[in-house]
DNA sequence: CTGCCTGCAAATAGTTTGCAAGTTA
DNA sequence: TAACTTGCAAACTATTTGCAGGCAG
């Protein structure tokens, strides 16, 4: 893979990202008017199928990508993001067992509410 | 909620489904050219509004809806669907408690190779 | 008979793709 | 220089919406 100078700047933010981004945040954050939205989508997309990033849902609408494997709290209320660790790392294997079924990865995000927007 | 017709078929399809369905698949299903399409969105998202049935996300594309909380195990070969209990279900609170974070509900899909599909 | 629900058609939003030109190794 | 990558514009797909007429309660 060739290392251009979008995708190190793609990269960059990544890695500095606590919270998942979606290609349109990345795009943003970069500010590169020569920098087209769809080499971010392409090159997010590449890191994936090559391991690079994680991809995961949120809302049921976009595409985040993250470098670290995290679940996230989406708060229903303002939408804020909260990393979580893992709780079912390990047991992946298990779960699939039973079936045959040889799991590879998962995705999962939990829904609810922050400390300060449970007053809603 | 007014029970009509088209809501009638639309929930006894679902009720008979072993796995998640989209909209689309259940418009197929029903097969009648007075039924819209866009008459099934609206009435699938107004039943898990209500939360009469459940929703979930599936390669990352598309929203299906299924009678009961359930987890899936998905074959990145065929497309088979296994459903499969909930592990953290019951944890989902001390998941979200350090951060002062009420969960709500969760979504998770676990991705693999089913026992045919495991030759690649 | 009134307000919710539907069909229809058009709009949206996120993502993907074809192609010619630019860049990396 | 050859293969990979990009920018641009157009295409695609799943989903949503406005509106006028229809139907359930």
């Amino acid at each position: 893979m060739r290392m251009t100078s979008q995708r190190k700047k793609i990269l960059d933010v990544l890695n500095q990202a606590k919270i998942p981004l979606t290609c349109d945040d990345i795009y943003l954050q970069i500010e590169d008017d020569k920098l087209n939205l769809s080499t971010v989508y392409r090159s997010l997309e590449r890191f994936y199928v090559d391991k690079h990033v994680y991809k995961t849902i949120i809302n049921q609408k976009q595409y985040y990508y993250i470098g670290h494997h995290h679940h996230f709290l989406v708060c229903l209320g303002c939408e804020k993001m909260i990393p979580v660790g893992c709780h079912i790392e390990g047991k992946e294997k298990a779960i699939g067992e039973p079936y045959g079924f040889q799991v590879t990865h998962h995705d999962m995000t939990l829904y609810g509410y922050c400390n300060l927007c449970q007053t809603h």
